[in-house]
Parts: C-alpha cells; structure tokens; sequence
DNA sequence: CAAATCCCCTGCAGGC
DNA sequence: TGCCTGCAGGGGATTT
C-alpha cells in the first residue's frame, strides 16, 4: 500500500528510467476506471514526447512532459511501477511506455486497480492535485494544531485527509501516532499544541525512516528493480494487533476508525 | 462545510 | 481439495 515513502523510494528508482527519454510507443488495457484519460488519448498525447521530470505531490507522480504537459500516477493501494528489464508484462500490466533508445520500457501494473492514470494538458491542473495540503515531509505543529481544532473527528482519520497533510497513508498514521503517545480514536480538537508538535515529529521521522529503509513491503510494494522495502520490520503498531507493546508489552488493541484497521497501545497512548 | 457510508477491484487467508 | 466469506484500503461520490 503505497503511501508517501514508497512512492518517493519509486519516484528516485523511476526517474532514471522516465526523464530524458522519448516515448514511442503506449501499451494499455482496455478502458477502465483506471483511466481518468482514455487510453486512446494517453496513446495520442504521449506519443513523441520527451519526458523532463517527474516530481512527488503527497502520494502523486507528476511526469512533465516537452510540451508542457503532464502525466499524473497515483499508485493506489497495489500499483506498481515496474522496468520490463525486471518483469514481463502480465494481465494486472495495465500501461507500458516504450521508448526511443530501445532501452528497457516502463510498466504500471496494478492487480486491484485503484491506481489512476491521468494526462493534463499544458496550463490544466486536476482537483486532487489543488485540494492537496502541504506535503507531509514538511508538516508542522502548528498546521496540524490549526487543521485538527476545527474537526470532531478521530486525529487518525484527519492524519489521513490529503487536504489537511498530503503523503500519510493507514500504516505511517499508526506508527507515528505511536511515537507522539497520542490514540488514534481521539478527537481532532482535543489534541493541545504540545502534541500536536509531537505528533509532526513524529510523522516526519517515520516516513524518512520509512524512505531509508526502502519502504513498507506488506503485499503489493516492490521497487522497479523487483527489490523490496524493509520498514515493515521497524512498525511498532501497525498490523500487530494482539501483539505486545514494544515499548510496554500491553497487548496492543486494534480498531476500526473510518472503515480503516487502526492499532495503538492503550497504554502508551492517550 | 464536515462527517459517515458506500463503492471501486482482486488476491489471499481462514474456516469448514 | 475447494468453495465461500471477509478483509486489505486510497480516495472519490453520495448522502445526511
């Protein structure tokens, strides 16, 4: 489940196969929800192009292109970006860049199709890239503290609001949660300012542990190179309901917040 | 506007 | 062994 680390680790891992080179081919599977731009498009837009850069918005891929325009990715819960001189293409390889130095293609595959491909023309921009808050690798207490006194919501469900902090994703909100001692289920606007500083530190040091480790490799996250992230073996919380508290051994309890699993020590947070 | 709910989709684990 | 159910969850759409 890409959230802001995997996506960087597969932004630094992509770039060298993206930037600088020419596409001149475009490979899709038959429209879907996938394609918020209709493959026949991507086909026709893409084309010829070169591609000079591609950036990170909150869990986006932004790829500039030549003409100004632009190629958003968003890897939803099992996309991956893929070099062919790693995988072959399969039924889930639903875009395949070719290009003209003849090297290796760039594939996305995603199994479960939650992922999203999108081409913006020059000057266009896309509501979920606008509605986007500050990147969560620069959040700071006192965003946080202004975002959460306005919501009666549980804090978990507002550190997952792309609007509020854009990159956090369920696993890196339970283990930074865990590192401020704050509990997930705890309403936004009772959080004071002092914890709210905790909790931006904390975000920010699970995510960049979470980079340096390559990312969390659940299910579905691989590097381009077919590699895998190990930051799932530091998570304190995340996934172990049941288990004990590493800081505590109190079993740790595990709840639904939004639909979505949440798992916090009762006792290390508050 | 905020919050709650449903839904998209498919692989996989667990139960029987 | 094989079928069925439930679960995983980013995020958009819809409803309250």
């Amino acid at each position: 489940m890409p959230e802001l680390p995997e996506v960087e680790v597969t932004r630094r891992a992509v770039t060298g196969l993206l930037v600088g080179r020419r596409v001149t081919a475009v490979a899709t599977t038959r429209p879907s929800a996938f394609f918020l731009t209709p493959p026949k498009t991507l086909r026709m837009r893409l084309e010829g192009r070169v591609v000079q850069r591609l950036e990170r918005l909150g869990k986006y891929l932004v790829a500039t292109l030549d003409d100004g325009s632009r190629l958003l990715l968003h890897l939803g819960m099992t996309g991956q970006l893929w070099s062919s001189a790693a995988r072959a293409p399969d039924a889930h390889t639903h875009l395949v860049l070719s290009f003209a130095d003849r090297g290796p293609d760039l594939l996305f595959r995603d199994a479960r199709k939650f992922g999203k491909v999108r081409w913006l023309a020059p000057g266009k921009s896309d509501p979920r890239l606008d509605k986007l808050g500050p990147d969560a690798l620069s959040i700071t207490g006192e965003h946080l503290f202004q975002s959460a006194r306005r919501r009666t919501a549980a804090i978990k469900t507002v550190l997952l609001d792309q609007k509020v902090l854009a990159g956090v994703g369920n696993i890196y909100a339970d283990e930074a949660l865990f590192l401020a001692a704050v509990k997930p289920t705890r309403r936004a606007r009772s959080l004071t300012r002092i914890e709210c500083d905790r909790l931006a530190r904390g975000i920010v040091r699970v995510l960049e542990a979470g980079m340096a480790a390559g990312g969390s490799s659940i299910d579905d996250f691989v590097r381009p190179d077919g590699g895998s992230g190990s930051y799932q073996d530091q998570h304190q919380v995340y996934g172990r309901g049941g288990e004990p508290c590493p800081a505590c051994g109190q079993p740790i309890r595990r709840v639904l917040i939004g639909q979505r699993s949440s798992c916090f020590c009762p006792r290390c947070q508050r």
